[in-house]
DNA sequence: AACTATTTATAAGG
DNA sequence: ACCTTATAAATAGTT
């Protein structure tokens, strides 16, 4: 939608992509809105973005976060979580003394082991976080956004621009119509730093 | 952008409004996929919805969030969830043949009972699992555009409307600006059979 | 579900 | 990087 009719593939122009990335991302969120509102859907969208200001800040909080699961869980992920690592715990610990009672002095650390090797309560919860970071990386934003406009429960998600994108390492990559187009710097490795998101979600209540 | 210009509000009509989503949804997958491409971004959007065809079909399979989780995770989520299940399982029979090699053989039923209520292994994936289901309900729609595309690493991914949807539980709420308008029926008893989700992403590698 | 008048988004230029 | 403007694109209302 401008002077010129947009070619569909990437964008090589460091400096144009920039702009363009900016006002779409803009664009992107104002249509989420508008559909979340007009329609009374919940939308939630997550840019991965390496175009994005290294500078930015960042933020290890995540209430936001936890409020948006909660809407969908009826509970919070991370009290159940805890309470979950809590219970298998007090497990653990019965059948530790359990074994204790039973079985020789001696045998003391060989249990010890076999306690540790089996559901460590940290492994419960790995996935769970793990998935959870996948869904936002940064929320610094959200909860700028919160106190902004005041609300708690009904509120709009945006997270902002993540720690360490690198504009600089662009590399080759092919999207799905089997263009042919660059990469951004943060790699396939995994790595949870790098991808930037936003996110916007009109929730339920 | 139409005849008119847009109040920015809830569509109480229930045809307007479905008619509406319908075509901003899709513009929003569009906006989300140009984003995507032009600027070398991913991108994941996730519509939850009650508007949708409660006729639409369903599908168990999940191999497409799996492939989006690899990508940020270097590894399958599910596979590295398993493995950990198998390992627990393991190690909870090893300590179960301990147990019985030192115990009295009439406390098998007292070593079962702690067995099976300390990390039982579904409880591990309960989390995770419930967590990639935010992120994403329906999958078939991404299966069928990787299928269109031919694509196994780099592609779209698009999903469905949803198995459950309930057009007709409309009640009240609020959006994020404060404005009236109404929910939907899948409620905030985080079910998680009603949202209705799509996603695009352009992968990273 | 196709059409089209109009609004909205945005590419290029300042 | 922000402001303007011409044009492309999205879509509300219509058929």
């Amino acid at each position: 939608m401008g002077r010129k009719k947009v070619t569909f593939e990437y964008i090589t122009d460091d400096q144009k992509r920039k702009l363009s990335f900016k006002k779409r991302q803009e664009g992107l969120k104002k249509k989420a809105r508008e559909l979340s509102i007009l329609c009374g859907v919940d939308v939630v969208s997550i840019v991965f973005n390496a175009l994005s200001d290294p500078h930015s800040e960042v933020s290890p909080d995540d209430r936001g976060v936890h409020r948006f699961l909660e809407k969908y869980h009826g509970s919070p992920i991370l009290e159940k979580t805890q309470n979950q690592e809590g219970l298998i715990r007090e497990r653990l610990n019965k059948m530790k003394e359990y074994l204790k009672k039973r079985s020789n002095e001696n045998d003391e650390e060989e249990i010890s082991q076999l306690m540790s090797g089996c559901a460590d309560p940290t492994m419960v919860s790995e996935n769970a976080l793990r998935l959870k970071m996948l869904v936002v990386q940064n929320l610094k934003e959200i909860d700028r956004v919160m106190e902004e406009s005041g609300k708690v429960d009904d509120e709009v998600y945006v997270l902002a621009p993540p720690p360490m994108s690198e504009e600089g390492l662009l590399i080759n990559g092919e999207n799905e119509n089997g263009q042919t187009l660059h990469h951004h710097g943060m790699g396939s490795n995994g790595n949870w730093n790098s991808p930037l998101s936003y996110s916007y979600c009109q929730s339920l209540s």
